[in-house]
DNA sequence: TATTGTTATACTCTATAACTATA
DNA sequence: TATAGTTATAGAGTATAACAATA
């Protein structure tokens, strides 16, 4: 493992895969994947997203996302209404069922840190969730300029 | 998007999520998924694997290794040979246009930040770069701790 | 008997393209 | 014509259990 800095990103992918695999196992107790509880993580920010914008929000594809609706629909963790105003457009939303799953769960999550994370110093702690939150400001900020 | 600091782990979600998608446009066009990638990219920190070592070391199930080394052995990235010492063992390692695909595909990565991270400071950066590998150096202590 | 790796099974995730129904 | 969402299709990733070959 060579640490001269090249390799920064690359390197990112192994963490992400270990920590996915964690996340599995954890979301898995309460009859979840990782992406239904991101899906339940992203909705439970929205007082009712339209399909495109959850799609946009989850990062996949529009008929990817009808997939995930589907699936936690059926698990009673979201309703999914047709808009008075357009009748083309989907409302998302979480079911009272689906926010105390999503709470629950992710109390659960915030009580440990993935593994190789959970290794580091409480100044890399720190630095990573401040890190964190940064890039994810960021995210947010693109997104409203697009949509502006 | 609240700054308490309260929702590090499951923040880091939304992260893995966007970068898990450009990362697979970006291999995409090499025709590899993320997945075979860091396969690609496990393999070469190697001199050859046994199945065992390769599916630990993707964070995957043995069956699902199984199925990604089939994959690479089809597009002639890979060879799987029986060992001599045991012949339960299947020894993985990467042919020249694996190695040399990997090392494209990597030099490519590297030129470009996944895009929440690249949004943020240079100090940011520096600072995540450093945190990354303190991280998996965790990961790697405990892998020989495992092993010893 | 235990271990290595594969196969069988079932479900989930992903992307593209074609489609329906609105607007 | 354009847009919102779904369906069809095909491949890929995931986990569990059962299995064959070998140790």
């Amino acid at each position: 493992m060579s640490s001269n800095g090249s390799r920064a990103w690359s390197a990112m992918i192994d963490l992400i895969q270990s920590q996915k695999k964690w996340l599995g196992e954890r979301v898995s107790e309460y009859g979840l994947t990782p992406q239904l509880f991101h899906g339940l993580d992203v909705l439970a920010e929205t007082r009712g997203a339209t399909m495109s914008e959850f799609a946009e929000d989850m990062f996949c594809d529009a008929s990817n996302a009808t997939g995930i609706v589907d699936r936690l629909v059926k698990r009673g963790l979201v309703l999914r209404e047709a808009s008075d105003k357009d009748r083309r457009v989907k409302v998302v939303r979480l079911t009272p069922a689906g926010a105390r799953l999503q709470k629950r769960v992710r109390a659960r999550l915030e009580q440990e840190a993935p593994p190789p994370i959970a290794k580091l110093s409480a100044a890399d702690h720190r630095a990573l969730r401040d890190i964190i939150h940064r890039a994810l400001a960021h995210v947010e900020a693109a997104r409203i300029e697009e949509a502006g």
